[in-house]
DNA sequence: ATATAAAAAGATAATAAACTCTTTTAATTC
DNA sequence: GAATTAAAAGAGTTTATTATCTTTTTATAT
């Protein structure tokens, strides 16, 4: 569905905004292992969505990755699109270039309504609503 | 959505099952040509369809790919599966091993709405459904 | 100021996916 | 049965993704 790029962005997100709902900040070995993704590809990761804000960081001592209110709004979409593109918005699921409704390809139509399910589901779902999920231990990071 | 390699797949599929309605063949060149997919890789993709008996094959003049009546009935999900195996049924969104219902990541309640989705639509149709439609000329494999 | 901690940036390496080329095998037609 | 046609099989190349390593910059604390 996603690429890995993009499952370690989420959980690193969901991580991180967990971690700093006390004002605390979290360094990428930290969020490597509560994440279990490979340290410096994470972090290759992370500055990424730093650069396009949707977390923010301070260097040095005590520094780290940490979400503020309005980080807490990132939608699922958001890191989607900032980490894969938006191929889900645009792309035909047989590759055609100009698949649309008007020149459909003969899958068309059965993927239309599946995309909309998707594309609605990652927009509605933001990363602050999965810290309270969190909290009652219910979910897992990691196996 | 789906790797090149099924994307390619389910529009050769498609192609084949149009062009044997009449009970004649389809070689690799034509396939490459009317899905515009490239030649060498195609050929590779029907190997493997054929071999996994999703569609028929003979060699030699006159020989190429057919439909015969039951491979009509093959689905999507046929398709995706032979040449994609069953991540699509059972990857987690996060690419957790054991995520499930007992031990679900963050947003595998969500993903798993969405699958179900998908999976019911990629089992329901099948290719003999697009033949109808293609017939139509409001449909196309290649832009 | 100096030492230290941690992210940012740049460069490189490994793996997998996508694609191509060549040879072999099987079937057909003459 | 020789020539031809077309798929099957095997091997190889290219490109993209994933992952790692090294250096630089920025901030903090002592």
């Amino acid at each position: 569905m996603f690429s890995k790029t993009c499952e370690y962005g989420i959980k690193a997100m969901i991580f991180v905004a967990q971690k700093s709902k006390d004002g605390s900040r979290v360094g990428i070995k930290e969020i490597a292992k509560g994440t279990d993704a490979p340290e410096h590809f994470i972090a290759k990761i992370m500055q990424e969505l730093s650069r396009k804000k949707l977390v923010h960081s301070i260097k040095g001592p005590n520094g780290g990755f940490y979400f503020d209110k309005t980080d807490l709004k990132t939608s699922l979409a958001d890191i989607v699109q900032a980490l894969d593109g938006n191929a889900i918005y645009t792309d035909c699921a047989l590759g055609l270039k100009t698949c649309n409704a008007k020149k459909p390809c003969p899958v068309h139509h059965q993927f239309q309504d599946i995309k909309k399910n998707l594309i609605k589901m990652i927009e509605e779902n933001t990363i602050g609503d999965f810290n309270a999920k969190l909290d009652s231990g219910k979910f897992f990071l990691v196996n």
